[in-house]
DNA sequence: CCAATATCGAGAGCACTGCTCTTGCTTTGC
DNA sequence: GCAAAGCAAGAGCAGTGCTCTCGATATTGG
């Protein structure tokens, strides 16, 4: 395990990425559907049985660019938060705008992560860290507007105390200092989140709604104020 | 074209249902990118060739399949609408209960059709009918309720002009007597609907939210809410 | 009623897939 | 320097979507 591993370890970690980034590129032009472990390989020039070494399946490359792209989105929202001012309603929108943005950039990619869950019908163990990213970026920007920022219990019937469980669940192990409540409608403004850019992805806003900036604009301010954050003239 | 088009029409319809329900069944139980064809017919008793008889390519016998999901939902969502009582609020949640019920019975139809598109990567026209009859139903419940308990513009900023455009496009086109910022709000949870019911249905909500059926009751008021219809006790 | 026609099921076959196993070669660690 | 481990290559298996041909059956026009 020293610093300088040899040829063959680096070798090998340089095969599993041309791999990687091969499968990125059929991913990105067919479709994860039609991704084939046997074009990759024929791709980089070897045969199909040496790939097993790197990925032994290819639900286990499929993962492998499941958890990429997790971060990637992840990434990019992060970034967007760090390019954004102080204005609380203003960095929950860049996140959200960063979101689509990448969606709309890495249509397949965005399909493999938040599309039909392609391999065993439930996503590894292993993806959940990056899947996550987004969702606590999110929850960052409340977290930096409370209190000041934030009205806790934004004119709704109180939450039944099942959810305020998991709401509390969930303060505790993120080590989180907004109230349950406020947790909980952010769940919500997460899911609805990518709902919204789901149906764009997707293309079911076809015929339906052109005007597709303005409107998720407008919808991801929408979400900031159900999550509390005060937006201008309220 | 008579009514009894003798035998061949008949069996034709028979076998054509049969490979539907087989499809189904696998579809169920596989998953949709296990769908085989070849399948399908051993199971029917059939040969493979045989089957191309009825659908033409596998891309086609899925489309067949996503159009009768979508009907699935629309009238899982038609139906509890007509069990429902008149409250607007209530009307609203029954829509949302049904698509997350239908769902949650049918994760993987489900997939196929609000998951990634399987086949060419955008939709069939052909499909744009039935899938429009989740949001279509939606629309109904806050029409019936205009005016008396909806709130047009519903403490937001004015829309875009861009957004107002494409909302009055819908109004005309769908015939409907709503404003067209008020159609602009129903589309965005319309999505957002998808959204909630996507993220329980793909595993997202998995170690974050385990209280789902009243979180997503909350969440579906929220909706209700943002439409502008009034909920209880303001 | 019978012949022309259209429809259908069966089978063989092509090109492709994921995956396994064996055979040698090369790099590594002692 | 040598045994051990890592590696690429090739053959092979079972499965896939799809096409084509060939008889059998059903429908329809004369």
């Amino acid at each position: 395990m020293s610093v300088i591993q040899g040829a063959r370890e680096r070798a090998r970690r340089e095969v599993t990425a041309a791999i990687k980034d091969e499968a990125r590129r059929q991913l990105a032009t067919e479709g994860a559907a039609k991704l084939s472990l046997r074009a990759v390989a024929r791709e980089l020039g070897m045969v199909s049985s040496a790939l097993y070494r790197y990925f032994p399946s290819r639900d286990d490359l499929l993962t492998a660019l499941i958890i990429d792209a997790y971060d990637a989105v992840g990434e990019a929202a992060e970034h967007a938060l760090a390019g954004a001012g102080a204005a609380p309603v203003a960095r929950w929108t860049a996140v959200c705008r960063a979101v689509r943005g990448w969606a709309l950039e890495h249509p397949h990619e965005y399909a493999l992560i938040y599309g039909s869950p392609v391999p065993g019908y439930a996503a590894p163990q292993a993806t959940t860290a990056s899947a996550a990213r987004v969702g606590l970026a999110l929850i960052g920007v409340v977290e930096d507007a409370y209190p000041a920022g934030v009205s806790p219990a934004p004119a709704a019937p109180s939450l039944p105390h099942e959810v305020l469980d998991d709401a509390e669940e969930l303060r505790k192990t993120l080590d989180v200092r907004l109230p349950a409540p406020v947790l909980a409608e952010i769940a919500a403004a997460w899911a609805e989140l990518f709902g919204l850019v789901s149906f764009e992805v997707f293309g079911q806003f076809n015929r339906v709604i052109e005007a597709r900036d303005a409107f998720f604009a407008r919808a991801a301010t929408r979400l900031a104020q159900n999550v509390g954050l005060a937006v201008g003239g309220e």
